[in-house]
DNA sequence: TTGAAAGCGCTAACAT
DNA sequence: ATGTTAGCGCTTTCAA
């Protein structure tokens, strides 16, 4: 079932059909009346390959998924590949692990499948012009964006969160409750990412409220890994820290971290409080309930496709969108007895 | 840049190029050595479309999961994906509700798409030859087999577990550990998937114990939401009907019931036991950790990308592989006091 | 408004 | 072992 059996279906010639699909003017009402009509009932689907080969732009939009394990990323991912094809394109999905680099990733998959855009998923900040340059479809950030590189502001889009400013809403909160030794649980300080975004937070928070930081309070797990997250915070407790509420980086995080406090006999939020940044569902049932600010990952998806598509589409023109999260109160804080 | 420049470079014909591109035999070492080094150089990578047009033989395979929300199927899709990258091929990822039919859906992306082989996540188990007419190439259905339906042995592929004997296996458990009086939370007893397998598993292994079937102690939720894990625990302890251990029929669904347990005052494992099946890494951090049956996620993917693909490239033909799952010891079940 | 015809980049006979 | 050639199904000038 080709072009050509429709057109002869309708004699009319290829062309005319071609123009029927592809919504050109120029077709007398009648004509694409009948063509449509025959492609329905012949269940014509025309040949994407084909298409794709002579106008030489495909449908593919790449989604570049770094850091694996992020039950995050699975909602994001699901909206993305949903919004995609909605709009009629298909999403390519690579996931790579946190050491692998998404620039070279994207590069390699740009050619391959000849993508007409790259949605990053959990990439680094600190991109550089130069480095970019394999890279030549319009790409945006999904839950991050270049706070550290020198891209400019029309040269992607991105959409995030103010991380540092999330993660000081936390602190903040956790000091409204009364707490002033406050530890924070991440995976990397200086890691040009979320981690050290959100370290800086922390450390504002702090500062703001005259509390000193103490790197006693500070744990380096080195990934978003439960069982690291686990470890660290035994460590964390067994070291003798004076601290009465933890921020995790994430939700995962912060559940390994209330087992550990649990395993070592601290009741949460009673002898600890806990606090993360995520809201994914499970963390609304688990015991005690997580308190947690939560990333409107849907809509960040929905955003980043509707974005990038209308950038490919030339409709749209590079933006930085910017959400808030909402704080979910769970049981996992408390306020400190005076 | 195309084969033709490849070729022009060379000094050959543009055939001798596709020849060596394909791995074909009938070239000189020395010519396949000087193209490939032309390819290298010259950073060509070949056009899929117009490979995939000519041969009218695409790379796609495609994976349709259903029930979108299912933290377990997010890491059968990570590994699908690699596994399918890795052998040369691209994911096509379709995700549907429950309520959508993945036949349809995946018949409609053959089309589309140009598929090889289809991958089903979460499919129903009775499929019947007619049904399955309109997807003409090779499925395999992962995590479920088509129990109820009737199909050929050799007309499809799956990968599961023994779902009956498996609920069994978890409800012996607890047997063993000294409950009777055992409830079960499952999303449907009679919806032809694993639901309706793992119910009759939980009634055999009753039967066997010589326990009667209460079905004052049996929960159907719908579907496996934890909201409404949730609230149909809770309804259950409401009701006053007596029992001490609960087997659900997922991890989130037992993390659900869990949170319900605690609500009302009642203490995992003490006063109720829960076991699951599933295994997701986050449940082996929860409090108390959960005691469930472990599926190999990442074992069963590879198996079924590496099936289809044997299957697809003529190598291996349809079967159909049957996986243990593991018990892990969590801190959710006790003996019952004798 | 419509049709004829020239490719898009590649593969696979078929020749040689 | 290598080259020649005819398309794959579609879009897009160009001409009518």
């Amino acid at each position: 079932m080709t072009i050509k059996d429709i057109a002869a279906h309708c004699g009319v010639s290829t062309s005319t059909v071609s123009r029927v699909i592809n919504d050109h003017p120029d077709v007398s009402p009648v004509v694409r009346e009948m063509v449509n009509k025959a492609i329905e009932e012949l269940h014509f689907i025309p040949n994407n390959s084909a298409r794709t080969l002579v106008s030489s732009r495909s449908t593919a939009i790449g989604v570049v998924s770094r850091g694996v394990n992020n039950p995050f990323f699975s909602s994001v991912i699901r909206v993305l590949g949903r919004e995609i094809n909605d709009l009629g394109y298909t999403m390519v999905l690579q996931q790579i692990s946190t050491q692998a680099d998404e620039i070279r990733a994207a590069a390699a998959l740009e050619r391959e499948k000849k993508l007409l855009g790259v949605i990053f998923l959990g990439g680094r900040f600190n991109y550089t012009k130069e480095e970019l340059e394999p890279l030549t479809v319009p790409f945006v950030c999904c839950t991050y964006t270049n706070t550290f590189g020198d891209l400019a502001e029309d040269e992607y889009s991105s959409v995030s969160i103010r991380d540092e400013d999330e993660a000081a809403k936390a602190v903040r909160y956790l000091i409204h409750m009364g707490h002033r030794r406050i530890a924070m649980i991440l995976d990397d300080p200086a890691d040009f990412s979320i981690g050290q975004l959100r370290f800086q937070g922390y450390k504002k928070a702090l500062a703001e409220a005259g509390i000193g930081y103490d790197p006693a309070l500070a744990v380096f797990t080195g990934d978003y890994a439960m069982d690291a997250a686990y470890d660290y915070t035994l460590r964390l407790i067994d070291s003798g820290a004076d601290f009465t509420a933890i921020l995790a980086i994430s939700d995962t995080v912060a559940i390994a971290a209330i087992k550990a406090l649990t395993d070592r006999g601290l009741r949460v939020p009673e002898d600890c409080s806990v606090i993360a940044i995520d809201g994914m569902e499970l963390s609304a049932y688990t015991v005690p309930t997580l308190t947690t600010l939560r990333q409107p990952a849907e809509e960040m998806a929905r955003q980043s496709a509707d974005m990038l598509i209308g950038i490919i589409e030339g409709t749209g023109s590079h933006r930085h969108v910017l959400m808030e999260t909402t704080l979910r109160e769970g049981e996992s804080v408390t306020a400190v007895p005076a």
